[in-house]
DNA sequence: CAGGATTCTGACCGATCGGTCAGTAGCGTG
DNA sequence: CACGCTACTGACCGATCGGTCAGAATCCTG
């Protein structure tokens, strides 16, 4: 169906924009060009449209622990998890930057627990302080960035300008100190 | 008065856990434990709130750029930066990740000139995308990692500990890929 | 104590929210 | 054509939103 694929692209778009708070069914609706029903007809309810939204993402995101929980964070790590970032730049920044307001959602709940797990395999090689907070700005940051970037630069980058960028910044945030002193 | 403070720092916890949008006024008179009313006496309106909320860290931000317009950006710099950033870590959170669903809200719009102005001042000495990705990164990671620091964390760290930490960090990565090559 | 200003409150308002429901339009198949 | 299923809609619901207002409580000062 057209119809479903088009109300959740436009569910992606306003809920990174607007915040899922600030979108109203009918904002979506209004904006999909059907009904508010036809909405909540196809998904049984706003918080089953952010399910379907953020769904995805999150299924990448165990992809990319179970990766991390085999073997160690090397340099292609990084790599694949910029990809992760850029292909689902809006459903990252949603639940980034909305999770804290949206305790009581299930799918956030969701999230929150995998954002917990990635950033327990980044402090428990190293328990200092830095090294946590390296791993909570590269993540805080990127998403931000990402989400955001339009709204700074008029023309937006090329992905594999951008690409190649976060790969530089986030190696050099993500490799612990210890490693970079040897 | 206690009860304007009162309602402005219970404003201001509130703001930034849950969203401008997912606090009502009832909710901030209920932790503040006075009446709804007596909020809307205090402030004439949701927005003036958030505005007293906001508005100081925002003539922070403004401080700041006058001390970037004046002189280069040095070490010292980065240090004053983070300072300001550990003094209004929630201010920042709130018009940080929240700017994007608030664009009509005026002392909102006031944030993202400022933010603006800042980001420019990165990007005039080199247009680079990394260069330009390495303050948005630094801005968007720190903020939220203040923010959330204590939903990883049970215990927070000091503030001396995470200021450090923070200085080495944002050193690092707003120190401009020309100068570190040199 | 008297009285005016300040502080505070409950009752109420229109608007909007997410969600329900009965009913209809369209479409493929017998 | 007739049937059944999917897609869709307008009308409506209770709840909550930000905000208003008349009046009560409290406080300060003469």
């Amino acid at each position: 169906m057209a119809t479903i694929d088009d109300l959740r692209s436009v569910a992606l778009d306003e809920f990174s924009r607007a915040g899922y708070l600030g979108t109203s069914v009918a904002r979506i609706a209004e904006l999909a060009g059907v009904s508010k029903s036809s909405v909540l007809y196809h998904y049984a309810s706003k918080e089953a449209l952010l399910d379907a939204t953020i769904g995805p993402a999150l299924d990448g995101i165990e992809q990319i622990l179970e990766r991390v929980r085999r073997g160690a964070i090397d340099d292609s790590f990084v790599e694949e998890f910029v990809d992760f970032l850029l292909r689902y730049r809006l459903e990252v920044n949603i639940f980034i930057n909305q999770r804290r307001s949206l305790v009581d959602v299930p799918v956030i709940e969701r999230a929150n627990a995998l954002v917990v797990r990635l950033a327990q395999y980044f402090g428990e090689s190293s328990t200092s302080v830095e090294d946590r907070m390296r791993f909570g700005i590269a993540l805080g940051g990127a998403a931000y960035c990402l989400a955001t970037a339009e709204d700074f630069s008029p023309d937006p980058y090329s992905d594999e300008h951008v690409r190649g960028a976060l790969i530089d910044i986030l190696s050099e945030l993500l490799t612990p100190v210890h490693t970079r002193h040897d």
